[in-house]
DNA sequence: GCCTTATATTCAGATAACTGCATATAGTGT
DNA sequence: ACACTATATGCAGTTATCTGAATATAAGGC
């Protein structure tokens, strides 16, 4: 069985994930490496409900995990496909962007102090993303 | 200017063409070469005005193409990029199932006979999807 | 040219679904 | 207790979906 999906129900449940700008932000986000709940809050502007429903379905839909580390939620990219389909249409993560700096309240101005939610990093361990060459691109 | 999309609103409506099952389906049939309204209205099981309509929001947005030939309709795919989304997600088109004989009513059972609308071709002359290699598919 | 038939588009309208937001409640860790 | 997060519900506004009728275009017969 190959990784693709040739149910076009199924297969059009995967893009009405992607189908909505909340949700693709903050997975464009992810895609440079897992973040916090409260990362989200302030780079969305909204309230934290409405961010944590949105998670609530990519996590349903298994394409985000959610890990507990103290206060903060971690959440990170599970799905390579859905990965892969944010490389197609946005480009590479550092391909037109810096990994912002988390702007979180507790984490201020200061980069990544101790103690600050620094979850942003350059790592995708969790999303074995295949390596492909782009001569389109 | 890349071909790549930044804006998470019009990326997010990208992703918002391709999540609907009928469109979805249309979209790969059409991956495998070019199709009249009446295919569709055969493989979709769907009235004329339903299929001109999804059809018409693919055009609207620029994705399919549409030509006129003696009675029929001719579409095809113009967009590369959601080509390359339809190839993520759902394989390369012929990677999965042979391009289907044309169930229109005036091609009926026979093979692409003169006259009838044999409009579906394996070449998608016009959608020069960028060569890769896929090392992880 | 005129009429008919086949194909396809467009419009109007009813129904269903989604969105964004507010609020309330509960669980978990410090 | 307090801060962070999850979950549930309700609501108003918006949008999508699908059906059916009307309209446009092309081909063939007279």
């Amino acid at each position: 069985m190959n990784s693709t999906v040739t149910d076009y129900g199924k297969a059009a449940g995967v893009f009405k994930l992607l189908a909505h700008p909340a949700r693709l932000q903050m997975l464009d986000e992810l895609r440079r490496g897992e973040a916090c709940v409260c990362h989200f809050q302030q780079i969305l502007g909204r309230p934290q409900a409405y961010v944590s429903q949105q998670l609530g379905v990519l996590r349903d839909a298994q394409v985000v995990d959610a890990e507990r580390d103290g206060v903060n939620m971690i959440y990170r990219i599970v799905d390579a496909q859905v990965a892969r389909l944010l490389d197609d249409l946005l480009g590479e993560p550092d391909s037109y962007r810096e990994a912002p700096a988390c702007p979180c309240p507790k984490c201020g101005d200061e980069s990544q102090v101790d103690g600050a939610c620094n979850y942003i990093v350059m790592d995708l361990k969790e999303v074995p993303v295949p390596t492909r060459t782009r001569e389109g691109g």
